[in-house]
DNA sequence: CTAATATGTGAATATTATTGACATATGGTC
DNA sequence: GACCATATGTCAATAATATTCACATATTAG
């Protein structure tokens, strides 16, 4: 039984690698799974085609019957659970996107529809639509999840930030960077925006690491050191004085928001209701670039980089004249 | 998932226990898998209805649609076996029934029928259509199978045999019978044919007990004693001599056999071919009663019983003149 | 009332799935 | 063409989950 939904995963995103990251597995489960099935039909369903799977004949036919099975069941459980109560509206969302830029708007969304109970879900795990019973969820990747409704929010600029307030100053040239204290967060780097500024550094190595980008804009707060920021989790911060802007160098993002949702959901008012409202405030935040405009505490001298379709080159970088 | 498998046997058989049978689990298991649905759903799906379950409205919605996916995904995965090996057709039956009905006669569909692989799967436990890869099956029972399309094949009658060796030599009068040793299988008692003879014995509790029906007859045949044989596991043993039939009393089987596949199957031509055999030999058999042609060694003075409509009646046991 | 038949539930147990470590295979890169 | 990054395959060990068992509670028939 769970063998089927492994294997539909895995036929669903053409890879034991990828089935495995969705159903929050490893792929040795997704592996066994499947294995199991094709045992259990006397048939093989998938077959290794060099890097990655093929699926075969057989399991060609068996994929879209069981997806389509196993959708109608996860629909007709939601829908019970959505009858259970009408006014409950869970909106999955990574929890620096939730301290740092849903919280802080989301009384408007409140008080303009007391109708809806919402239910902020944070979590570093993509939901499983499937599985969770989630009506709504925020994400910040490539924009591919098959099988899912994708919507287009907002894109992100990298530039650094710290306290006004920071031992010693805020840094006054890009060089004076090494004197500083970095802070980092997972799959954040320095690098891409070293790079632009015309920094010869290698990526730091040294100092606090936070696995929420959240905590590391905290620190900067807390005058803990220098953070790379994202728009995105800026919020208030500049305009308050919290925080400054150093230099003038910003850099794209290569990943994007999203907001996702199965199909099935389009038309429940609720989540048409919570889609336009993020719309609107991500339109009146200018799309999340409106913080830009608060003007640098000194440029890099390097030009900088801004407002310009989102990178899908693998560097995620590029140079383009700002203003 | 396991859950909404348990909650879908639940609601279709209404009854905790007869769910927990159809899933060869006990009526705990499956009380706890809908409770966590429950819990998941957030309402509550099956409530306590005096000496049984009665689904709730939500549970109503639910169940109808996990039934529709849960059989797409079985027949899905059927299918795809099928194909895998379309000339295998599983037969699910008793081993009793297998080992002195099936088998004696199987060799004559296996010859009028050789493009189909016969794969005959003897268990004590009902096969259950949506997990286990089976086709068809022939089962012993009240022929009531929600869900599967059910065909009565043949009813039973019961009789004493034994064997012409027996030591001592068979018995004469039925009154003889408390000084033989009784065989005796699980499920089926004597009482019932004791009272038809009009002896006033009680249910023997003495000596062998088997649990598979074809074993009580090999033991009759080896001589060790008298069985009470069914008409239909008696196949060639009277006309062979193996076998003698004692008194002339015969009672009705409140159960009968029935061949039962899921409605998806029926158009299948392996289903529908095997089908047409197993009903024309049975009426080869005269319904089974065939055997009952051979002369019995003595009357037991009382009215005889015999081809009736099955009895429905809960005691198993009704007075009709035979002939 | 009592016996018989159900469901409900918690702790113990059995079963099953998953992991973690390593092996094997493929394709792009310098 | 060797190397490295990226996949899948597979094993035994482990974790997670379902199931059982024993007993409690509830209902109905007689």
């Amino acid at each position: 039984m769970s063998a089927l939904r492994a294997f539909e995963a895995a036929a669903r995103t053409g890879s034991l690698t990828r089935a495995a990251e969705a159903l929050h597995v490893t792929h040795g489960a997704i592996s066994h799974q499947i294995k199991a099935l094709e045992a259990d039909v006397g048939v093989r369903l998938v077959e290794r085609a060099g890097r990655g799977i093929r699926l075969t004949d057989a399991g060609e036919r068996l994929a879209g019957r069981v997806r389509t099975a196993l959708t109608d069941l996860s629909d007709a459980v939601r829908e019970v659970s959505e009858r259970a109560n009408p006014r409950a509206l869970r909106v999955s969302v990574m929890p620096s996107f939730a301290a740092r830029w849903l919280l802080p708007r989301i009384g408007s969304f409140i008080a303009e529809h007391p109708n809806v109970d919402l239910d902020v879900r944070a979590s570093v795990l993509l939901a499983d639509f499937r599985r969770d019973d989630v009506d709504i969820a925020i994400r910040y990747g490539s924009g591919n999840y098959p099988g899912l409704t994708v919507e287009h929010l907002m894109d992100d600029m990298y530039f650094p930030v710290c306290s006004p307030n920071i031992a010693g100053g805020p840094p006054v040239t890009p060089d004076d960077l090494k004197r500083y204290l970095l802070l980092r967060s997972e799959s954040e780097f320095w690098q891409p925006w070293f790079a632009a500024a015309g920094l010869d550094v290698p990526e730091p190595t040294r100092g606090p690491i936070f696995n929420d980008a959240s905590h590391v804009m905290q620190a900067a707060i807390e005058g803990q050191g220098v953070a790379l920021a994202r728009t995105s989790l800026i919020g208030n911060d500049l305009a308050n004085g919290v925080l400054v802007r150093l230099f003038d160098t910003t850099v794209p993002a290569s990943t994007r928001y999203f907001l996702v949702y199965p199909p099935s959901r389009a038309g429940s008012s609720k989540v048409r209701q919570f889609g336009a409202w993020i719309r609107k405030e991500i339109a009146r935040d200018d799309g999340g670039m409106a913080v830009l405009r608060a003007k640098p505490r000194a440029t890099t001298g390097a030009r900088s980089r801004s407002r310009q379709p989102p990178a899908p080159s693998p560097s995620g970088v590029r140079t383009r004249a700002r203003r």
